[in-house]
DNA sequence: TAAACAAGTGAATCATTATTCCGATCTTCA
DNA sequence: TGAAGATCGGAATAATGATTCACTTGTTTA
């Protein structure tokens, strides 16, 4: 015997993994999942066709793993926002100021994980990120639910509404027109009222002063 | 000369254009616009490959006249609803229900007009019909903003937040596990609070009986 | 250094679909 | 009926993009 894998190439193969990964998400953010051709990535990577056979079984594969971990970083970003504590409404609103930030600056990466067509490989990897999303705004609704800040509601549901006037109003017919901080105003409220919470819908919690300013309420 | 085009033969292709779009319908319905080949539209409508393209320049061209055909069918059933007279909260309400029974009784083209990935011809197709919605949407919130029903909103984005609320609660993680009825119920709530509407949000119209049954607002 | 094995390469191959094309078939009308 | 003109059919072709493979280029260890 004589050759046995070692720590350097070991180390080695990571790295090209990890930069075949980058190089994948980077032609994503610029140009969708459609972008992400075998061959555009091993341009892109500086390597041959065949190199990026040898890390991975299948184009699917590669592309499910780019959206796995694109979803994963997002996705843990948001959670942080849902889960500090203070009222839910103020959690909520910097929940959504987050996600839209996020999403306004990498518009194509946003809509490659929302919204792009893909083939069913990476669509079922975008169910757990539907999901993933669902799931956390769920969380904090049945939570205010649960300490009277919040009206009774089918949490899921509402959720899931959420998560696609989100996604519509930020990936849909490109806000370009508005301002960045005007567009995450507009959508703040939005949510607010959608969930019972914004001015004077919540019995709960008497108003003090402005009578029915629903319009000029700051997201945060 | 010895040929011309007689009444009965014009007849015969224009009902043959007919079935051709009625057979992509139909594929579509079953398995959204990846379904819809020229071979399996062929087979489906008992003709040959050849015949679809005497009819159709590209399957571009026919994709998108599928698509244009069942969005604009779709769209003037919900413009209706919505075009009504009475309360802009009945109407909204009403409009969601027609909204969200059609969506539920094609689940799969509902998908397909509102989230399939597709080529570029349809998406243009897509912006025009998610737009149509929007104005739609749109248009009546405006009317609500004028009458004093609605509190002063940005009306062209939380139409859009409209949209993206129900295509996601209808067409994502499917409402299999809730009955229908109580499916349309939540988002009817959902989308008339976040209007600024439902119960007790506004002050023009004050509360009669009920105090603060948000979860039983019948829609309708 | 040389044998043993792994990684890298990219032209060739395969798979999937749209699109073409020409002979077969049908329609019209003198 | 038969010539003219049109549609039908479906195998052949084209285009795109994933996947393979025979080969070259490292890497490791004796």
């Amino acid at each position: 015997m004589a050759y046995r894998e070692t720590v350097r190439v070991r180390e080695r193969k990571i790295a090209q993994r990890q930069a075949l990964l980058a190089a994948a998400e980077s032609l994503v953010r610029e140009g969708g999942f459609a972008a992400l051709t075998v061959q555009a990535l091993a341009l892109r990577a500086g390597v041959g066709v065949g190199t990026v056979y040898r890390y991975f079984d299948a184009k699917d594969q590669l592309a499910a793993e780019v959206f796995r971990v694109a979803t994963e970083r997002e996705v843990a970003a948001v959670r942080s926002a849902l889960e500090g504590d203070g009222p839910v409404a103020t959690r909520l609103a910097a929940t959504i100021r987050l996600f839209s930030l996020r999403a306004l600056r990498a518009p194509r990466l946003a809509w490659a994980l929302i919204a792009e067509p893909v083939d069913p490989a990476v669509d079922e990897a975008r169910l757990i990120y539907r999901a993933a999303y669902r799931d956390a705004f769920q969380a904090l609704i049945d939570h205010g639910i649960r300490q009277g800040e919040l009206p009774p509601q089918p949490s899921q549901l509402v959720a899931a509404a959420l998560v696609g006037a989100l996604a519509e109003a930020l990936t849909g017919p490109l806000a370009s027109n508005t301002g960045n901080d005007d567009l995450i105003a507009g959508i703040t409220i939005f949510c607010l009222r959608a969930t019972g919470l914004a001015g004077s819908c919540i019995e709960e919690q008497p108003d003090k002063g402005e009578p029915h300013e629903h319009a000029h309420i700051a997201p945060r």
